[in-house]
DNA sequence: TATTTCCTTTTGAGTGTTCAAAGTGAAAGA
DNA sequence: TCTTTCACTTTGAACACTCAAAAGGAAATA
């Protein structure tokens, strides 16, 4: 059985692998992540890699095995399922849940996530519209892109809060970015860093960090800027 | 911030004290309930009072502080309505729900407890018909009583099963005797060491070992046989 | 009183996770 | 090529929790 620090480190691989999957991840950023100094860092990957959860190649980074990403898939399968319960069930704000959803992650038992899997209808996304990995260890990855990337006239649906830090999130909130929301851009101010979109018929201008943490799914005929 | 374990030694110690609050409690007894080897128990019980939240007497047994009682309240707060959110939302079998309730007592954050606390309704009571402590530290504590300190005649309405067990509970289920049922002593065989009582209009025979595992608010009439 | 028994405590050690600080390697700059 | 720099690794130690086994104390028995 896989320790709660364990599922942590495996998960924040994963996370960190994500844009580009398979990719080496190095121990500095991960130190960073999980918020503890890089030797230990050194000593939790051997160990994780020990145990068949990841390769390592020191001084070059870690990488999930198959194993590795099957569990990771497992932790993020209760964190999302969670995190959806505790706003439609318990009506949580969404911008409440990741904290909570930390903790009760390592908590939950799968007779129990089976429960809330079903009581939820067996939902394919979470709150901030990331895909919620089957209990196969499925995931629906929609071709989704960071909105800093966006040229003008491009037109799509916000699929995902890639920021997931509460402020953000009640920032993105108030403005009408949410999972689900249709955008068009407007202007694209690349000396003034700037980005101006029409979201519910308001014309909002964001930052491109901002504009980075906020993925959408372009409709098709933009689909060819992508690459 | 009490750890898991502290949070644990400290309910089961709340809960060997019960029968008689104030009592010492063995060390050798808190070995068993926590399955660990004596020894573990005194280098815990020592950083417990070290901590405050315990009275250590050597060779004599532990008690709870004001500090300690405080804590065991509030874990076991939310351990019932986590037992009771789980057998009315996620309808699970109030025999499922102890061994997952365990777990995640030590996993919710206070605010996630006064959601559950407001959609159940504010209940005063568990599944098993145990008084859920107010967020305040009060109990209703209901005179009760074991069922094998019957006497004939006694009649009384069933208030909680305090084997909880599920193999116990799946037993008690099965034969009515469940909390809120009313029962009415039939007899009391003492050489047979076993008890007959009338539930939902039928006749029940179990042995002492097993009444005692029953406990039961008896009707005024009856409540001198107290003391 | 002397002995046995049972429970409790002590001691030494191991596991998992973490840190501080010293040491090492490889790439970048001089 | 030599040096500096930065990231990474190693080492030694700590903390919380646990066990096995030896030692100690108190009560019951002889």
């Amino acid at each position: 059985m896989a320790s709660r620090t364990v599922e942590d480190y495996i998960k924040q691989i994963y996370q960190e692998q994500q844009p580009a999957p398979g990719q080496l991840v190095s121990l500095g950023r991960l130190a960073t992540a999980m918020e503890v100094v890089p030797g230990t860092v050194t000593t939790m990957v051997k160990a994780l890699a020990e145990a068949g959860l990841v390769s390592y190649e020191p001084r070059q980074g870690v990488r999930l095995t198959p194993a590795g990403e099957k569990l990771a898939l497992h932790v993020l399968r209760r964190h999302r399922l969670i995190e959806l319960f505790l706003v439609q069930v318990l009506k949580f704000d969404w911008s409440e849940v990741h904290a909570e959803a930390e903790e009760l992650e390592h908590a939950v038992s799968d007779r129990l996530l089976e429960r809330i899997d079903e009581l939820l209808g067996r939902p394919g996304f979470d709150p901030h519209g990331d895909p919620i990995p089957s209990a196969a260890g499925e995931v629906a990855q929609p071709r989704l892109h960071p909105l800093n990337a966006a040229r003008p006239a491009d037109r799509g649906v916000i699929a995902r809060i890639a920021d997931q830090q509460a402020e953000f999130l009640r920032y993105a909130t108030a403005r009408g970015l949410v999972p689900g929301a249709e955008v068009v851009i407007q202007s694209v101010d690349v000396p003034g860093d700037s980005i101006t979109l029409l979201v519910r018929g308001k014309s909002r201008t964001l930052g491109r960090a901002a504009a980075a943490g906020i993925l959408v799914a372009w409709q098709p005929e933009t689909a060819a800027s992508e690459l």
